[in-house]
RNA sequence: GCGGGCGUGGCGGAACUGGCAGACGCGCCAGACUUAGGAUCUGGUGGGUUUCCCGUGGAGGUUCAAAUCCUCUCGCCCGCACCA
């Protein structure tokens, strides 16, 4: 440094430590319940505690704390938690591979992780932190299980399940991506087990239906989730088996084809299949077929790259309308857990099922024809599954087809051949895991009495701590007698504990309840801290739960509130899905070897450094490439604020200055707070806020010199700091106490921007020729555009340009611009 | 295949309702202070044949005016993917 200490040394280490210390001490971050101010519940998505921050966590939790403390300074009472989705299987993996119980390792990374968060200095209310491996708390997920079964909602059914080998257990729909597990990589496999499901389908309506009320989630969050619930409507048709005379039910979103139909497809595995061919010469091949059908993956199966093979069953199936006979085939690509498991096909009009007839040689039958025109199946190349009119469909023929849907549809229905239906791609929640560090699922199962729940009085069903894990990773729970004997709640004889514990999904698809009453051991919640609380105003996390996590608390929360335990139709009013952090255009990850470590970023520059650097790099919602340069100019500009303010504090005193002067620095300052607070507010741009606090800094230095008042000097200084808390809170917090405050800077309100002193006297007005820029104008801000056009046309330069030329017209924009056209 | 997003200097990114393209930061260049500087400060920095011309992936179009609106097209990323 040069010369002699006149200011002192951004000390980043002392500051952020003395102050993280004095907030604790304080609880400036305590969250209290008052009627009078107007809530806000800031919430980021809780880690799983995996034992220590990664950047992306650092990067939601930094936003998260801005929005926090903004909205606290604009006069909100805040509501901003944390805590820790702390069941799952790494915690096993642990115990399995190192020996170390899951609660401990669990519990030591829960300690470590929070000791990293406090060191981000990030505003929580660490008073209402909670662990949802907690008995405390999962006390409250089996209570909630209860509910859901009492409401008929949680079920037990044997069903082809997903299983994972690796992770030893089933997984639910939404955990299988790729025909891979979520969590491990490995391929997924299919068993036939029982288990528990929550009836989410219920709910499949109502999920979609009030994704419009939802205008504060990204559209593109929206669409996944109304794909993964894929309503499709239509209408089941009752086919009839030749043979047996049995009901074929069969789902189809096109009634409007139902003559075109020239053969039936079932899925390999229907169960009626085995019927039809029993004791025909087709059994045996159709045996094999469907063999080779099980031993193929789900992926290769459902992929759309594998051709359509298909086997006729020698059974043939009436259609209801037109009474024709057609033959039933079985398929790869009609899928046993989708509609009814049988498809119509309708060759003319479906690529599929035209595909599939031309290879097998089924015949085509045209029963739509494009308006004005007129199809012959012989020489059609693909289908037609457009819209047109009616042939060959009785008397529906000459029907426009959209009518035709309705009118077949009613007719089946009067008949009682088929009936309106419509079908979701959503299945029930499988919640069943046959793991051990989970809420354990408060069923009991007696000799007598069958499937009994654990009575509320007697909850939690504690985990057994003192169990043996098994290197083949079965549970063991398995094992554990005193977990697994129990007596029937009912008859008191003996019986079976459920040995299944809960998705962990389930665990996280209340948590934001919990927050605002976490101590209560009487109930889940008092109803008036959560009505007061609920919805949550801001949520913040990854894309990556767009289906999973938001979906299940959708349901969750429409659940309870029919159970009358809540009063909001959705838990999250708005939602931000912050983006990846990449390091060299990768995502961070221990093989590529880019991983950049919050915490010796922490320790190299600071908590301030590390959150301004995430949020000034890229707007939230997009993804953010690392760069430690981009870090050092951060760590510069806050040096530069400390400076800064250490230079200008003694000018404070000067008891009065130039007006103009005077002027200039305040419309700055003036200027910054609007663009700040909108920045903010309007849009969570960060990146630009930062931007303008750093040319107010520029600007202020610049003005260093001049001969402002002491006044002016201080209001641009405390603004500066206040703006700038949100971002840095620790820097701005030390400063502004240097300044003489006694009080907390995030005790202060946000500044207003004042519009008088925003005011320019002078603008700078741009002067078109024919759309291209030729002179620059300095005009008085309240001009006239006619006097803008003129003083534009008398300009020299502009003058000289048009001579010989004809002046067309001339459009000018206040303040802004004249354009000039010229022939 | 369907749906969504993105494409702007050497880099990250600005430009909100069409109105000076490149704010702010990084990097780079020059200078100042210095025993020294990878510290700090000052100035410069899209490209070019430099009174001007060209520039927002490419080609057209609308307009006095287009990164922004329309049409086509290329490339990258994400989601869904035989859903009957």
């Amino acid at each position: 440094m040069k010369g002699g200490c006149l200011v002192s040394h951004y000390d980043f280490k002392a500051i952020e430590a003395k102050w993280q210390k004095r907030w604790e001490e304080q609880k400036l971050y305590k969250a209290v319940e008052d009627s009078k101010r107007p809530k806000y519940y800031c919430l980021e998505m809780f880690p799983y505690p995996s034992g220590k921050l990664h950047m992306g966590h650092v990067r939601n939790y930094s936003i998260g704390d801005v929005v926090a403390r903004f909205k606290r300074m604009r006069g909100y009472n805040v509501l901003h938690p944390m805590g820790w989705d702390a069941f799952g299987l790494p915690a096993e993996n642990a115990a399995i591979k190192h020996g170390i119980h899951p609660a401990k390792w669990t519990w030591d990374n829960i300690d470590n992780m929070r000791k990293q968060l406090k060191q981000l200095g990030l505003s929580y209310d660490w008073e209402r932190e909670v662990a949802t491996c907690h008995p405390g708390y999962y006390k409250w997920t089996q209570w909630f299980f209860l509910k859901l079964y009492e409401r008929g909602l949680a079920y037990r059914k044997k069903s082809y399940v997903n299983w994972c080998p690796s992770c030893a257990t089933v997984l639910a729909n939404e955990q299988v991506v790729d025909g891979r597990c979520e969590r491990c990589g490995s391929e997924v496999g299919k068993k036939n087990l029982e288990q528990w499901f929550f009836r989410i389908t219920e709910y499949a309506d109502e999920l979609l239906e009030d994704l419009k009320k939802l205008p504060g989630w990204p559209e593109k969050v929206k669409i996944m989730q109304e794909n993964w619930i894929g309503r499709s409507e239509g209408a089941e048709v009752y086919f009839t088996a030749e043979k047996t005379g049995e009901k074929i039910p069969v789902f189809t979103t096109r009634p409007d084809t139902i003559f075109g139909v020239t053969y039936m497809v079932m899925a390999p595995e229907h169960p009626m299949v085995d019927e039809l061919v029993k004791g025909t010469p087709y059994e045996e091949s159709v045996r094999e077929f469907q063999k080779k059908m099980e031993k193929l993956s789900e992926v290769v199966r459902t992929s759309t790259e594998t051709e359509k093979e298909g086997m006729f069953t020698g059974a043939y199936a009436i259609n209801p309308l037109s009474g024709e006979r057609v033959p039933i085939w079985i398929a790869n690509y009609v899928l046993l857990d989708y509609g009814t498991g049988v498809v119509m096909g309708v060759p003319a009009h479906d690529q599929r099922d035209f595909e599939f007839a031309k290879k097998y040689g089924l015949p085509i039958k045209v029963v739509i024809n494009p308006p004005g025109m007129e199809l012959s199946a012989e020489e059609m190349q693909e289908a037609y599954a457009d819209d047109g009119v009616l042939v060959n469909s009785g008397t529906f023929s000459g029907m426009n087809n959209r009518e035709a849907i309705k009118a077949i549809t009613e007719f089946m229905e009067e008949k009682g051949l088929g009936k309106k239906a419509v079908n979701y791609k959503l299945r029930d929640w499988l919640i069943s895991r046959q793991r051990y560090w989970g809420a354990p699922i408060p069923i009991v199962y007696c000799e007598k009495c069958g499937i009994v729940p654990v009575p509320e009085d007697e909850l939690p069903v504690l985990l057994p701590d003192d169990v043996e894990f098994s290197p083949k990773g079965t549970s063991p729970l398995l094992e554990c007698e005193e977990f697994l004997n129990t007596t029937c709640p009912r008859c008191k004889g003996p019986a079976k504990r459920e040995t299944d514990t809960m998705d962990t999904f389930m665990c996280s698809s209340w948590y934001y309840y919990r927050y605002t009453d976490p101590r209560n051991d009487e109930k889940p919640f008092d109803q008036e801290k959560l009505d007061y609380w609920m919805p949550v105003d801001q949520y913040i996390g990854g894309v990556e739960h767009a289906i999973l996590h938001l979906m299940y608390s959708r349901f969750f929360n429409k659940v309870m509130r029919d159970a009358g335990l809540v009063h909001v139709d959705e838990p999250f009013t708005n939602l931000l899905t912050q983006g990846m952090v990449l390091k060299d255009g990768a995502k961070m990850s221990k093989s590529l070897g880019n991983i950049v470590s919050p915490e010796d970023i922490i320790e190299k520059y600071g908590a301030d450094t590390a959150r301004l650097f995430i949020l000034f790099a890229a707007p939230p919602e997009k993804d953010l490439e690392w760069s430690d340069q981009g870090v050092e100019g951060c760590f510069r500009f806050l040096q530069r604020v400390w400076r800064l303010v250490e230079e200008l504090t003694p000018m404070m005193d000067v008891p009065s200055g130039d007006e103009k002067a005077d002027r200039e620095v305040r419309r700055l300052v003036h200027k910054t707070i609007k663009k700040v607070t909108d920045d903010i507010e309007g849009r969570f741009n960060f990146n630009t806020a930062i931007s303008a606090i750093m040319e107010m800094v520029n600007g202020l230095n610049s003005s260093k010199g001049k001969p402002v008042s002491g006044k002016v000097i201080r209001e641009a200084v405390e603004t500066l700091l206040l703006l700038l808390a949100p971002f840095a809170p620790h820097i701005t917090e030390e400063l502004w106490e240097r300044l003489g405050h006694e009080t907390s800077i995030h005790l202060m309100s946000w500044p207003v921007a004042d519009e008088a002193a925003m005011a320019e006297e002078e603008v700078e007005v741009v002067v078109q020729v024919n759309g291209k820029v030729r002179a620059k104008i300095l005009m008085p801000a309240e001009i006239t555009e006619e006097a803008m056009k003129e003083s534009a046309l008398k300009h020299e330069k502009i003058s000289s340009l048009l001579e010989g030329k004809t002046v067309v017209k001339v459009i000018t924009v206040p303040r802004k611009l004249v354009n000039i056209v010229v022939k």
